[in-house]
DNA sequence: AAGGATTCCAACCGCGGGAGG
DNA sequence: CCCTCCCGCGGTTGGAATCCT
C-alpha cells in the first residue's frame, strides 16, 4: 500500500535550505517559472526532491511574501475564516495576500488555538466550553514527541507579551509572474462581480479589501453584514 | 550562569485528486 | 475505465531559539 516516494531520495539534501541553493532555486524558476517540480531539481542543478524545491518556493523564495508578525487585522480574519472554513490552510492563505497556508497553519496550532483555548472556546467548533477545564494541549504531536510537565505547560497557555519575530532575509526583487500563482488565480475567478483583467495585484487586494470590510463590519456585531460575510465565504468553496 | 523545558516554525511526509495516456 | 504521474494540501516532526527555574 502506500504510493512510491515523490523521488529517490538517495544521494538528496534535506533540512535547512542552504543561500547557495536558494539562488539557484530562485534563478532557474525566474527563468523558466514555476511549475514542472520533479524535473526541476535536476534542471536547475540542486540535490533536492522536487516537493522541497516546490515548498521552499512556495513558503520562502516566492517575492512578495510578507514576512514578520500577523497583524492583529490578519489574526481575527483568520480566525472569522477558520470559524467559516476550518483547516483549510490553503483557502484561508489565499484570503491574506502575501501570507502562506503553512505560515497560518503554524500561527493557527501556536498561538491562536491555544488563545482561543484560554478564551474559553473550542478551536475546532468555535464554540463556548461549558464547564472549565483546564486548558488542555490540543496539538497531539506535541504530546508524543516531548515530554510534558503538564502544570508548567498550562501555566504557559496564559498568552504572554508577544514576541517579536524578525524577518527573515528574503529577495525583494519584483517578479512579475507572481501573480500567476494557480492558486490565486483560482480564487480570483470564484469572486463573482471582480472585473476581467486589469491588473493583478490591484485585483488582489480589492479582494482583500473587500473581504477585510465585510469582516470588520461583522466585528460592529451588524447581523446583515454577517449573514454577508458568510455568503461570500460560502461562495469561495465553490 | 547553566541547563532543562517549552515554543515556534521550516521542512518533511503521506494522501487525495486531477490530468493525460 | 484503469493506471501513472504530478501537484497541492493538511498533519506532523525536528531542532534552533527562547524562556524559566
Amino acid at each position: 500500500m502506500g504510493r512510491s516516494p515523490c523521488c529517490s531520495k538517495v544521494g538528496l539534501h534535506r533540512g535547512f535550505w542552504t543561500h547557495r541553493e536558494d539562488t539557484l532555486l530562485t534563478k532557474y524558476i525566474e527563468a523558466h517559472g514555476e511549475g514542472h517540480w520533479r524535473s526541476l531539481p535536476k534542471k536547475a542543478g540542486l540535490f533536492r526532491c522536487g516537493k522541497s524545491c516546490r515548498l521552499r518556493w512556495m513558503n520562502y523564495l516566492r517575492p512578495n511574501i510578507k514576512r514578520g508578525n500577523i497583524t492583529s487585522d490578519e489574526d481575527h480574519l483568520i480566525i472569522r475564516l477558520h470559524t467559516l472554513l476550518g483547516n483549510r490552510w490553503s483557502l484561508i492563505a489565499g484570503r491574506l495576500p502575501g501570507r502562506t497556508d503553512n505560515e497560518i497553519k503554524n500561527y493557527w496550532n501556536t498561538n491562536l488555538s491555544k488563545r482561543l483555548m484560554t478564551d474559553g472556546t473550542d478551536p475546532n467548533t468555535h464554540q463556548k466550553i461549558s464547564q472549565s477545564p483546564a486548558p488542555k494541549e490540543n496539538n497531539k504531536n506535541k504530546q508524543t514527541h516531548k515530554a510534558k510537565n503538564t502544570s508548567s505547560t498550562e501555566k504557559r497557555l496564559v498568552p504572554k507579551k508577544p514576541k517579536v519575530h524578525f524577518p527573515k532575509p528574503t529577495r525583494v526583487t519584483s517578479f512579475v509572474n507572481l501573480l500567476r500563482n494557480d492558486r490565486l488565480t483560482r480564487a480570483r475567478t470564484t469572486v463573482p462581480n471582480v472585473a476581467a483583467g486589469g491588473d493583478n495585484h490591484t485585483l488582489e487586494n480589492t479582494y482583500y479589501e473587500e473581504y477585510l470590510q465585510a469582516l470588520l463590519n461583522t466585528v460592529d456585531q451588524d447581523q446583515n453584514y454577517q449573514v454577508e460575510f458568510e455568503s461570500f465565504a460560502e461562495s469561495l468553496l465553490i
